[in-house]
DNA sequence: TTCTTATTTAAGCAAACGCTTAAATAAGAA
DNA sequence: TTCTTATTTAAGCGTTTGCTTAAATAAGAA
């Protein structure tokens, strides 16, 4: 695909470099979306913001404090261990979720935006 | 919604209390999800970064950079802008956007995580 | 074994998403 | 004014999302 604009002041030079740095971050970039895009969410959000402080929590536990349908619950659940954000131990017939270890630091921050309130843009 | 499980250890008042904590938190819940929301799509994350650095980048640029469509990116913009995450400006015929100042640092870790890159489970 | 419970999975469906194309605005240049 | 450029908007369309219902697994209890 060729320039889209006319611009005298392209500046085909920044343009070249920018190009260039989103070239070597865009993988790690995709990875990010990719979590972001799960955690983007109200219900997954609240999900790994209730497995933030509880460790552990079970399908049914999720399902009775969002009040909804335990198989929606499953199914948002599949996603965040499919991507890497959960994971499930099973005791007897109750499977226990818990935040992955590894994300954790990456989940965090994300939900820390929530004590310190957003700005009413935002909302 | 009844209770959706019937275990022995329900451990009602636990979860009786996760509901009031979600409930005090839901509405910054949501505003966050809002946000993760629009920076979870591959393309959108991509311009924040470019912003992030660039200060400003017009329709243009941003098409160039991305080698997309002009009008996919300007709808893109659009989603942003509606969300708060980005500012527009209008100099003669070319509109320049910008990282929200008071987004900023919310969107700032979102892309730390970049550089530390994630761990091959979240990949 | 049969019965009950916890969870997952499959199918269906309406809504949202993201892109393309084409037309509509807006603003400078001739 | 007319022409060109930058951007937005509208319409269309295929894909994905998130829920519901119902069936399928899995595991303990009787």
């Amino acid at each position: 695909m060729a320039t889209s604009c006319i611009r005298v002041f392209a500046d085909a030079a920044h343009i070249e470099h920018s190009k260039q740095r989103l070239a070597a971050a865009a993988p790690g970039l995709e990875a990010v979306a990719a979590v972001l895009a799960l955690a983007g969410n109200d219900v997954r959000l609240k999900m790994l913001y209730l497995l933030l402080d509880q460790q552990q929590l079970c399908v049914c536990d999720l399902a009775d404090v969002l009040q909804m349908n335990v198989s929606a619950i499953s199914q948002h659940l599949r996603k965040l261990k499919d991507g890497g954000v959960v994971q499930a131990r099973k005791v007897g017939q109750t499977v226990f979720y818990t935040l992955t270890p590894a994300l954790r630091p990456v989940i965090e921050p994300l939900l820390g935006s929530v004590s310190i309130s957003l700005t009413p843009a935002a909302v």
